[in-house]
RNA sequence: GGCCCCUUCGUCUAGUGGUCUAGGACUCCGGCCUUUCACGCCGGCAACACGGGUUCGAGUCCCGUAGGGGUCACCA
């Protein structure tokens, strides 16, 4: 870093600030793919210049058990390899980095703003206030309290109390002027103060609210960038407000858009997961997940277990990568080319200043074009470690496997090739796992390509003969064979191979049918083939 | 409703007054490859919300209109 110093002496202080971010979840049991493309930009932005990013815990309000709404928050960043500097777990020096834990500190600062008179004593109650809202709403005005109930000394509050009333804590915020701050993202922003209204910052029972929280943990943990998503910029003046009473330091804030809906502008949001499964994008998305999820135990409840949630990509096999590099580019672009960025790339191109103003919809598709090329290039090896973890949690291979068994995967898993868009995908290749006699033939197939052929039976017996003989049994012999059988059979080889695969696979798509043999093996192949053929005799008798 | 914000192909985006007859990616549609499916390759469809200015020249600057969104809690 020291040759900036050279290069720039005129903002040393700049290059020479340790940038600190933070992610602030609140505990809900579920990482949605939105807040994630936020904590992204925060970890970029703080690890590309040798800085720290925390995860702070905004559980001022939570009465949930925190240990199972926290963990799969944590469980999800884990997983796709944005860690932290400071927070749950693994700590720092300004521990503890949970809200709840933290109130002594929210109440200190109030007591100073009420000491400096940037907050006051309100001893109204809700009845009056809601009063007072409806009449400015009935006049068609700003709504701004009276403040009838303000108490800014000692004897104004003792005459409240003496009426039995009870008070909480408002900021006395200004009444004219602007609130004016520079914005990464949004550029100059500036709102009229004389709009904001004296905001509740602690309760009649001494807890505290959000945004003097918010304020004062920034503070404390010395947070320099503040990335959020816009519906936090027209909060932004009170907190400003706190901050500046406080006398802190403002920090940089970013407000990112937010990720939208797919095909549509609104907020994306886990609760409307019925009217999003109208999309068909996101509704194939989901039902693939799903039976996935149904073949390894996972419970697939549309609200729990969906493409918003980031849990949703873990199970069914998704590459963190992948995941990562649709969500960079969901708001933000390098170039007019550029698509593809590892995480090194990232780090090294990522500005907060290209972020795009505009919200940006959530499409299923392009993520899943990022997921089928990550995996495409993954080696065949780790390849192979994810979809063994799916076989063994459907129970179609013993854990720990055996290790012939281990060579047989890995040729199954490299014969299928892109096939396998996600891990569980290796769940469609099923057939390879099943007894013999327990296979299924799909039915359309079978009547296409088995019973519809008149020659179909024979060929099949005839080549099985062939594959019995065979003198090897690896997919360019397996070829080799077939091509030399059609020759002397004189027919094509689409003649037969349609009902080859129909017969040893059950299905009418699969991959190469001589690495299908070859896996399967001779006894397997032969004998697959002579249960179809006892099918194809079975049913033809039926139909007569 | 007030305030604030946003608006380029269906979607994500490039674009900072002049090779923009608007580029890339995903999707979609053709074709090629091929034993199926998938991949891959080649090609194609498809956008500057609208109306006024400013300017020799506007996707790019200004104003207005429309549409969309966010926010207005003793939630975060």
């Amino acid at each position: 870093m020291a040759h900036y110093y050279f290069e720039n002496p005129l903002s040393i202080d700049d290059d020479f600030m340790t940038i600190r971010t933070r992610f602030a979840p609140s505990p809900t049991g579920y990482l949605h793919i939105g807040g994630v493309r936020t904590a992204l930009f925060n970890w970029l932005l703080a690890k590309q210049a040798g800085g720290q990013f925390i995860l702070r815990i905004d559980d001022t309000d939570t009465r949930r058990n925190l240990e199972d709404t926290l963990q799969p928050i944590l469980d999800g960043f884990s997983w796709l390899g944005l860690d932290w500097d400071e927070g749950p777990e693994v700590g720092g020096p300004h521990t503890p980095y949970f809200q709840s834990q933290r109130l002594e500190h929210y109440q200190t600062a109030a007591k100073r703003l009420l000491a400096s008179g940037h907050a006051y004593r309100d001893y109204s109650s809700p009845e009056e206030m809601a009063a007072e809202r409806e009449t400015a709403e009935k006049e068609k005005r700003d709504f701004v309290y009276s403040r009838t109930w303000m108490a800014e000394t000692d004897e104004q509050a003792a005459e409240f109390e003496s009426q039995g009333r009870s008070f909480v804590v408002r900021l006395k915020m200004p009444r004219e002027g602007k609130c004016e701050f520079r914005d990464v993202v949004r550029g100059d922003v500036s709102f009229d103060w004389g709009r904001e209204s004296d905001h509740v910052i602690q309760r009649g029972d001494g807890t505290c609210l959000y945004h003097l929280a918010n304020v004062v943990d920034d503070h404390d943990f010395e947070v320099t960038h503040v990335v959020r998503a816009v519906e936090h910029l027209s909060n932004t003046p009170r907190q400003v407000f706190i901050l500046q009473s406080l006398g802190y330091e403002m920090p940089q804030y970013a407000h990112v858009p937010f990720v939208a809906e797919p095909g549509s502008k609104n907020k994306l949001s886990k609760r409307k997961i019925d009217q999003y499964l109208n999309n068909k994008e996101f509704k194939r998305l989901y039902q693939s997940g799903a039976e996935i999820a149904k073949r390894i135990g996972v419970e697939a409840d549309p609200y729990s277990f969906n493409p918003v949630l980031v849990d949703f990509y873990r199970d069914i096999g998704f590459l963190p990568d992948a995941v990562l590099n649709y969500l960079v580019l969901l708001g933000w672009s390098l170039d007019d080319k550029t698509e593809n960025f590892s995480r090194e790339e990232m780090l090294e191109h990522f500005s907060a200043d290209r972020i795009v103003r505009s919200e940006a919809s959530f499409d299923c598709q392009k993520l899943l074009s990022f997921q089928a090329s990550y995996m495409n290039a993954l080696p065949l090896k780790q390849k192979t470690k994810m979809c063994l973890g799916f076989l063994q949690k459907a129970d179609l291979v013993s854990d720990p496997v055996a290790c012939e068994q281990g060579d047989v995967i890995s040729q199954i898993v490299e014969a299928a090739g892109d096939r396998i868009c996600m891990a569980g995908d290796i769940l469609k290749f099923d057939t390879f796992f099943i007894a013999d006699e327990d296979m299924e033939f799909e039915d359309k197939p079978f009547q296409k390509r088995m019973v519809k052929p008149e020659n179909a039976g024979f060929l099949l017996a005839e080549f099985n003969k062939v594959l019995n003989a065979a003198d090897s049994f690896d997919a360019p012999s397996l070829e080799a064979e077939l091509h030399g059988f059609c020759e002397a059979q004189g027919v094509g080889v689409g003649d037969i191979i349609h009902a080859l695969r129909v017969a040893v696979t059950g299905k009418a798509a699969g991959f190469g049918m001589f690495d299908t043999l070859a896996i399967l093996g001779r006894q397997r192949s032969c004998n697959r083939i002579q249960i179809a053929l006892d099918e194809l005799a079975k049913r033809v008798e039926a139909n007569q």
